[in-house]
DNA sequence: CGGCGACTTGAATACTATCAACGTCGGTGG
DNA sequence: CCACCGACGTTGATAGTATTCAAGTCGCCG
């Protein structure tokens, strides 16, 4: 059958909690509180990484964490709006789901990562987020967190922000889906990935991918088949290692300098001195003929 | 369910109100200082479809309009952020420039959109906005209009909602831009644009278009020549009628219900019960020869 | 072990880009 | 006035990239 039909969910409680979830009133009800944490103000503001206000009375607003495991849903389509959620720890991922069920990804959140903005507008979800392993979520009621944003003005001005950077992250999406080549895609996800790691204190040399080249190629636009060619491309031509999810990064100068096709007529003066890597990359079909041009990344 | 439109306050002026933006000159609501148009609150807030909190001192907050011949750029890449933007009437783009200089278009913003909002999050527009036509702008001071936020708490929530539609939208663009044929991508294109002037009092089914090929190839990841192949084969097939820039929309459903490839195997079983107009359309390869199995609009 | 999901790789096809030629429209200047 | 030009648009031929279809491998779990 098609491969484009919804992933069947590990979970065995996943199907009564889809249920539990979309009654308007059930949210906390249907998550399993294991462990009581809770974060205060100050807690949040250093994990979204914006200045914290200096309130002496931490202790008047508190928020719960929720732990969800792989494959669990934090919140769904059509789900009714309440909170707003911060990643603590763990990955998950976003999609959309088109008329005819197939999963669209939106991106792969991570620690310090704000879920759920979508569903400010019309008060109810427009996408959904699945925990990719297991994950520990920071519930951020919405009406608790815009009351704050009028006592302290930062934690306003630092709400705009965040939502700001959120949409110049997608339009950069958006720019990379329309103009790049489908290796400068996969080259970029990586670069990303890497940066990410680094920043959040894991390697960014090695890691872990969490997601399923599916779910690469609906994140970029491409089928499961052209991911993994490229990445094999780029393990042959010694960009990366590949072992299943782990994806060691070699040359990351090379990923981050493959680039898309110029417009014009390069291709004319392909000169001979071309490093055998281009030629092997190019001899499968892999990269365009006239890559050599662009690539300086490849001396 | 979730009503897409925003809630249209019920004020009793709202409708003679509505009639007099049009007009350059404006009486009641429109002030004149310092040879300029002016703005207060209310007027914003009926543009951008938000409910107006009710302040008795709408002299406190005026804002000014500037107006902008078509080619200005309301604000540019890397200039500082002081200010959002709503537009007042007139047609623009935004438009992303890639390391090589070339444009990406985001979006055709027209009247009662807000622009700048990308500028928010590093103090510095992410990117530029043309006019396409000669504009009318208001302008609005960040700091005056979060100062209102915090006086004013529906206008905070009412800023963090018009903030979550763009986020929406732009979601909905990424889907649309990985997952689409080219077809679909004119299809949908049309479709919004006719819907969006007809919410503005416009003709739903004859317009023009405000931006070249071009423009609109790069809105939707495709190049010139097919934005301009699929508006001939539209036209051939009854869809729509194309004279330079003036569209007719004539099947609004064919249009509506132009989709994707579906995933497997549907070109199998091909009948021959095939209308003559997808037949056409698919001789000339604008169309993929399963068309016939999901476009039930053509029957 | 068997089965399933994830992944890899190959071959053929289909879609869209590229290149090129031509047509149209509007403005400008000889 | 007309010729010319440049920007925009259309259409055709060709090429190239990514998808689709089809095996086959690997690792994991019941």
């Amino acid at each position: 059958m098609s491969s484009c039909s919804t992933p069947v969910l590990p979970g065995s409680f996943s199907a009564e909690r889809t249920q539990k979830m979309f009654p308007v009133l059930s949210n906390e009800a249907g998550w399993r509180c294991q462990g009581n944490l809770w974060s205060n103000l100050t807690d949040i503001c250093n994990l979204l990484k914006i200045p914290a206000p200096n309130c002496s009375h931490d202790e008047e607003a508190l928020f719960q964490h929720v732990r969800f495991k792989a494959g669990q849903r934090i919140h769904t389509i059509g789900q009714h709006f309440d909170s707003l959620f911060i990643v603590n720890s763990g990955f998950l991922k976003t999609v959309l789901i088109d008329e005819y069920g197939s999963e669209q990804v939106l991106s792969f959140p991570m620690k310090g990562d704000l879920l759920g903005i979508d569903g400010i507008h019309a008060e109810h979800h427009a996408s959904e987020a699945v925990a990719l392993s297991d994950c520990d979520i920071i519930i951020l009621p919405y009406k608790t967190f815009s009351a704050l944003g009028r006592t302290y003005a930062e934690l306003e001005l630092a709400m705009f922000s965040v939502m700001s950077r959120e949409l110049v992250r997608e339009q950069i999406m958006i720019g990379m889906l329309s103009a790049l080549s489908a290796e400068a895609k996969v080259a970029r996800f990586l670069t990303n990935l890497a940066e990410r790691f680094g920043q959040l204190g894991y390697s960014g040399k090695i890691f872990n991918l969490r997601m399923t080249r599916h779910e690469i190629g609906s994140y970029l636009g491409l089928t499961l088949e052209t991911v993994s060619r490229t990445l094999s491309a780029f393990n042959e031509l010694g960009f990366i290692t590949v072992d299943q999810r782990e994806i060691g990064i070699i040359d990351p100068q090379a990923l981050k300098t493959l680039r898309r096709l110029p417009p014009a007529k390069s291709r004319k003066k392909m000169t001979e001195q071309v490093s055998e890597r281009v030629s092997a990359l190019v001899g499968k079909n892999l990269l365009p003929q006239w890559s050599k041009d662009i690539a300086p990344a490849l001396n």
